[in-house]
RNA sequence: GCGAAAGUGGCGGAAUUGGCAGACGCACCAGACUUAGGAUCUGGCGGGUAAAACCGUGGGGGUUCGAGUCCCCCCUUUCGCACCA
């Protein structure tokens, strides 16, 4: 076996300045952490190395990964995510494309509080310790980003536009003030966020105090004004995954239907006061036997004042309701209800139904109230019997055939088409056309119209919490709600905060930050101390990226026009529907504003999968975290990205094994040895373009260059299996492994030899960087891999000359035979059938049929 | 309950349009080199058989010359939604 020529060392003398054959075994050692260090260092000293340029004539190319909470360190999700998006990146740079990579930190939020707390570190501190942690791993790992763009979302320079576009949003009506129901646990007397509700519904910190629901005033920003727009323009985000736009669609949650008022029958209640229900299929109507209303709804309370025996009946209802929702099965509770023994009346047949108190109708979908229709909803139906309530029948099914009469459907009956009976004026219409129909006379009639209901709501975004941006508004007694002037921006967040979970927002006890003056009297004024929601500050910064200095403005809106929208966002599809949905809403808020002119913010948005090990989730408390630390020392950070992508596609969930890494260290290093051993730099012949004329074993050779370029492109313009592009890699240095021999014995041309190498480095540089720069060097290129042409293939000289083709007869393999690639059928044919294994399978049997599909298989029917 | 995705060797996965099932990698086995091997190189590796035949992509049916891929029914897993009126 010949490995390497003794010239062929030349390249190694003035790499590891060593010498001798005797030797080799030791110097064509792949040391990851040698190469990737020195790098590391050189990279570190040449900080625009990855910036985007200004003023290009370039086409742009805008790629960016979801930016990380700075929670400590780096897992092995983010890894893979950024994995992913700096191949992308590093492949557009190649295909000459000016390309936006940056990187920042959703660096406002809980933890940093909880870290307070419990190590008595301040917020800021923490969060920027973690930071720095986290930028040091990132660049460990050699991911190409623009940190002249860096943004930090906890930092003035970035929470100063929050507010300043809080204060547009307050201008344009857009952020408003209302009470609303939060979590309140009464031994920390302060607010809870959801996440912070145990399944049992006690807090966090007190798991047997069950949380109360508190009234408190709120700031909502007035997304539901979008809701139609945010649903609608899903349509054209045609490349997003088709799950996130369904369950963006199922989050705003549009339905069509009718409100219509039921008026409190007198005896005892509000004159005039009135039940507004909102129902889809106001054509059953006329079915209507009770009304329920949610056991929340306003007008309970008003039936307990005449009736106190109700109270605890209906406390009971809450109860129930509330606990299904928690634990998440409101979908099985059991239906109870309460009798308030009121009645309301039918506004179209003037029919007085009774009034119930259910505790599966809930407050905050439609209007709290509907009206049972027993005999067309399964639900109704269930209560009904339950109850003993009226069914009554008012849908028929359509016949087929008219001179078939109509039989009673089985109860209930759910009919989507059908036809209206018992109805009244409305008896004997088609479903559809009777809501229409009755839906124009509510509203003729002043007693209801035809409505859209969404089941998205305002957002609100008042935190009772010190880690996150103020918000920029005054009380003043004179002059009530008062902005902060935007010269006065930014709101500062006071440094020394004491943060305790006890009492109410921590900025509520410094006096220095709520005691202000009223710009508008000069008056004493008193400081909003509720914080932001983080999904402020999660909602736009992809646009500070594009002007992260600028300190006139969140952004120059010519500068993100450039830019915008981004070409692919990368992130996990926990993400699906919060941060992404209020980045369109946000995105729609400025374009309304002018400041830029696209409608949605990402083009392509691509959601990996998770990371587990075992089959589980990689979590502390069940040990099977793998730490990106020791994956880089013991693997390298060429290794430990280049794993994450080919164990797995990257839509997919990857199952880490740490034996698979060890499969990719080897091959780097084998990539590595072959460099080692066959790189010559010096030689002129090395360096000049492949001759036309080949041998076959060279031939091969550079038809698999080829068929490997063409793999690697074509699922980076496609469908990102990067995972297969890595094999084939791995499958063409194979072939050169094998094709050793023959370049000892000078069969394949040196020339032929450099194009491959240095084809390989251009095909692994978008993956495994370290390496990529390391054997670019190696081959006595100048410049950075990463500014080097990607390679475009000749399809032509990816074409086999030859194919195997498998003969089938009757479908079973039976014989392959090899033909040249531009064969005719008849010739394939005539092959086929004088293949020894094939004559065996057909003697004796009559042909049929001789099947050809060219250059794939030949299939023989005999009977 | 509704919706979506998935189910392929001992394992991760490949098969891009209906055309050789198991690429590539791991694990394992054998050989070479070696003072040594948890390094490296070479070969083998779905089941079955002496070799064939034959059997094999969750199960059952179907379409087709041909099905992992298309159609129907069922099972399992994961994810999303869920009295949405």
């Amino acid at each position: 076996m010949a490995i390497g020529d003794k010239s062929g060392n030349a390249a190694v003398t003035n790499e590891a300045g060593s010498g001798g054959a005797a030797a080799r075994s030791n110097d064509e050692r792949y040391d990851p952490q040698r190469v990737e260090t020195k790098w590391f260092e050189r990279w570190k000293q040449d900080a625009s190395l990855y910036a985007a340029e200004r003023d290009s004539q370039k086409k742009k190319y805008y790629v960016l990964e979801m930016l990380p909470y700075p929670s400590g360190v780096l897992h092995m999700g983010h890894v893979r995510n950024y994995a992913i998006g700096d191949a992308l990146a590093r492949y557009m740079w190649m295909k000459g494309y000016n390309v936006l990579h940056p990187m920042g930190w959703d660096s406002f939020g809980l933890p940093a509080e909880n870290a307070a707390i419990s190590n008595h570190t301040p917020p800021r501190e923490w969060t920027l310790g973690n930071i720095a942690n986290m930028k040091a791993q990132m660049k460990r790992l050699g991911f190409a980003y623009d940190w002249s763009r860096e943004v930090t979302t906890c930092l003035p320079d970035y929470y100063r536009w929050n507010q300043w576009f809080f204060l547009k949003l307050y201008e344009q009506g857009l952020v408003y003030r209302k009470k609303s129901k939060v979590n309140w646990c009464p031994k920390c007397a302060t607010v809870l966020a959801n996440e912070q509700v145990l399944g049992n519904g006690c807090c966090w910190r007190h798991d047997d105090t069950p949380v109360e629901q508190r009234e408190l005033e709120q700031w909502f920003v007035r997304i539901t004004k979008y809701a139609e727009e945010l649903l609608l323009d899903l349509d054209q985000l045609k490349d997003w995954p088709e799950k996130v736009r369904t369950m963006q669609r199922n989050w705003v949650g549009r339905s069509e239907g009718t409100l219509v008022d039921f008026k409190l029958d007198g005896n005892g209640g509000p004159a005039g006061s009135s039940i507004s229900v909102f129902t889809t299929r106001v054509d059953t109507i006329y079915g209507a036997t009770s009304v329920q209303l949610a056991p929340e709804h306003p007008l309970v309370a008003d039936f307990i004042r005449h009736n106190q025996p109700l109270e605890a009946d209906v406390r009971k209802l809450i109860a129930e309701q509330r606990k299904a929702k928690e634990t998440g099965d409101i979908g099985e509770i059991e239906k109870h209800g309460v009798n308030t023994h009121r009645f309301a009346v039918n506004p179209f047949s003037g029919e007085k139904i009774p009034i119930w108190i259910a505790n599966y109708i809930v407050m905050d979908y439609g209007t709290g109230a509907i009206m049972s229709v027993p005999a067309h909803d399964e639900r109704d139906y269930e209560f009904a019997k339950k109850y003993k309530l009226e069914v009554r029948l008012v849908i028929l099914p359509i016949a087929n055939d008219p001179e078939e009469t109509m039989t009673e459907p089985q109860l209930p009956f759910v009919a989507h088409a059908g036809m209206t009976i018992n109805s009244g004026r409305f008896s004997g219409l088609s479903c559809a056309d009777a809501i229409r129909k009755m839906s124009a006379y509510a509203e003729e009639q002043g007693f209801g119209k035809a409505t859209v209901t969404y089941r998205l709501k305002d957002w609100g975004i008042s935190r009772q919490r010190y880690w996150g941006t103020p918000i920029p508004m005054l009380y003043c007694e004179k002059d009530g709600i008062v902005p902060v002037p935007e010269d006065q921006l930014p709101v500062l967040l006071p440094a020394k905060v004491d943060i305790t979970l006890t009492g109410g927002s921590p900025l509520s006890k410094v006096s220095e930050f709520v005691n202000a003056t009223c710009p508008k009297c000069g008056g004493p004024a008193r400081r909003e101390t509720d914080t932001m929601d983080t999904f402020v500050d999660s909602s736009w910064y992809f646009y500070r990226y594009t002007d992260a200095h600028n300190e006139r403005a969140p952004f120059d809106g010519k500068v993100a026009q450039y830019w915008f929208p981004i070409d692919q966002y990368i992130g996990g599809v926990e993400h699906a529907i919060l941060h992404l949905i209020y980045s369109r809403f946000w995105t729609k808020f400025m374009r309304d504003m002018g400041m830029i002119t696209n409608d949605e913010p990402v083009e392509r948005l691509f959601t990996q999968g998770m990371v587990i090990k075992d089959g589980a989730k990689m979590s502390k408390s069940l040990g099977n975290v793998v730490s990106p630390d020791d994956m880089i020392a013991q693997y390298g950070a060429d290794a430990a990205r280049l794993y994450s992508l080919f164990a797995a596609p990257p839509d997919r969930d990857l199952d880490w094994q740490d034996t698979g890494i060890e499969g990719i260290q080897r091959f780097l290093g084998r990539v590595y040895r072959f460099f080692v051993r066959q790189a010559r730099p010096g030689d002129p012949e090395w360096q000049k373009p492949a001759p036309a004329e080949l041998s076959p074993q060279a031939r091969s050779i550079q038809r698999k260059l080829h068929q490997t370029i063409k793999r690697v492109s074509d699922d980076f313009q496609g469908r990102w299996h990067f995972n297969t592009c890595i094999s084939a890699i791995m499958e063409l240095v194979n072939v050169l492994y094998g094709a050793e021999e023959a370049i000892a014995q000078r069969l394949v041309p040196l020339a032929l030899l450099g194009e491959v190498q240095r084809n390989v480095v251009l095909l692994l540089a978008p993956f495994a960087p370290y390496l990529a720069h390391e054997l670019w060097e190696m081959l006595g290129e100048q410049g950075s891999v990463l500014h080097a042409r990607w390679p475009e293939y000749d399809a032509a000289l990816a074409q086999e000359e030859e194919i195997e083709i498998p003969v089938q007869v009757n479908g079973k393999l039976r014989g392959r035979i090899v033909v040249p690639a531009e064969a005719e059928e008849a010739f394939v044919i005539e092959r086929a059938l004088a293949d020894e294994k094939v004559k065996a399978a057909v003697a004796g049997k009559q042909m049929v049929k001789k099947i050809y599909v060219p250059g794939k298989m030949v299939n023989l029917v005999a009977k």
